[in-house]
DNA sequence: ATAGTACCATACGCCACAGTATGGAGTGTT
DNA sequence: AACACTCCATACTGTGGCGTATGGTACTAT
C-alpha cells in the first residue's frame, strides 16, 4: 500500500547518491561525512563502515555516476542507427535539466585531485569519441569530423554554464 | 641597479593578487588565510590588518579583476571601431592564455557563495552586451545579434574548458 | 536459544583554519 | 626626545571536520 518503503539500513549506494547529490549542487571540495551523515539520520560510525575516508566515497560516487551516463547514453544515442538522428538525440539530451550535466560542469573547474581531472579528460575524450563518430557516418572525413565534434562539444559546454549562470 | 625591489611592508593589493593567484588555479574555496600568509612569508597578524575577514579579501579581489579585465577589454577591444574586427579581437584574446580567463572559468562553476553568481552574472551579461552590439554594428537585426552573440560567447566559455581539459 | 553478522551510536584525539587580543619594531613627525 | 602611526608577530580561543576505537542492537542462520 505505501509506495516509499521505510529502508532499516542504508547501503553504500545511498551514500554515493547523497553525495553526488552535494557534488552536483556544492562541488566535490562540499562533500564532508559529518553533514552527509546528519542529512541522511545518522552518524559517521555509518559511513565508516561502508567506506574507507572521504576520497573512498568521492571515488565510489563518480564511478557511480559515470555507469549511470554511460548508461543513459548508451540507451537514448547510441541505439540510433541513422548518424544524424543521433546526433540530433544528443544535442536533445545536452539540453535536458539533468544531474549528469550539472555534475560534469562542477567537475570541469575541480582542480583539487589528479583522480578528478583524469576521470573528467577520460569521460570527454569519450564523449568527443562518439559525436565523431557520428560526423564520420555522416560521411564526413576525419579531420572535419574532429573539429565539428570538437565545436559541438565546446558549444555544449559551454550552453552548459551559460544557463545556469544566467538562470 | 636591482630591479626587483625589495619590499618591507605589504600592501591590501600583494594579498588580493596572491589570492586571485589560488583562486584561478585551485578556486575560490581554496582561499585560506593562514596558508596565503605562509606563501607571502608574513603571518595573519599581517592579514587581519589589511582585511577585517576572509570574505573581505575574497571580495575585494573579484573586484581588482573585474577593474583589470574591464580595463584589458575597454583598451584591446573597444577601442576598435570596425565592429568586425572588433569582434575578431574579441575571439583572439578569448584564446590567449592569460590569468582573467581562468579565474573567470573557476567561477563559473562556484556555487558558494552568492556574490560570486552575482559577479559572475554581471560579467557574462556585460560580455554579452558588447558581442551583441558588435553584432549589431555589423549589419544583423536585434534578434539575430542577440541569439549569435550567445552562440558565440558559448563557444568561448567552452573551448576554455576543453583546453583545460584535455591538456 | 545461541552465535554470528550487519549496521550504527558514542566518545575520543587530532589537525587546520578563522578570528581576536595584544605587544612590539620600525619609521616619520614635531 | 617624545609621540604617533604603520605593519606585523605571537599567543590565544573556538569551530568543524577527519579518522579510530569500541560497544551496542537488531536481524539471520542453525
Amino acid at each position: 500500500m505505501n509506495e516509499v518503503v521505510k529502508k532499516k539500513s542504508l547501503t553504500a549506494e545511498d551514500w554515493q547518491e547523497a553525495a553526488l547529490n552535494v557534488i552536483a549542487h556544492q562541488g566535490v571540495g562540499a562533500v564532508a561525512v559529518e553533514p552527509l551523515a546528519r542529512e541522511l539520520g545518522v552518524t559517521k560510525g555509518s559511513f565508516y563502515w561502508h567506506f574507507s575516508n572521504r576520497m573512498d566515497l568521492v571515488k565510489q560516487s563518480l564511478k557511480k555516476w559515470r555507469l549511470g551516463d554511460k548508461k543513459l547514453v548508451e540507451e537514448t544515442i547510441l541505439t540510433i542507427k541513422n548518424p544524424k538522428k543521433r546526433l540530433l538525440a544528443w544535442f536533445k539530451l545536452s539540453a535536458e535539466p539533468i544531474q549528469t550535466h550539472l555534475i560534469y560542469s562542477t567537475l570541469l573547474a575541480d582542480r583539487s585531485h589528479a583522480l578528478i581531472s583524469k576521470i573528467l579528460k577520460e569521460i570527454t575524450l569519450e564523449r568527443l569519441g562518439h559525436l565523431q563518430q557520428s560526423y564520420r557516418e555522416m560521411g564526413f572525413d576525419e579531420k572535419f569530423a574532429k573539429a565539428q565534434s570538437l565545436l559541438a562539444y565546446s558549444v555544449y559546454v559551454g550552453f552548459l554554464h551559460m544557463s545556469k549562470t544566467l538562470y
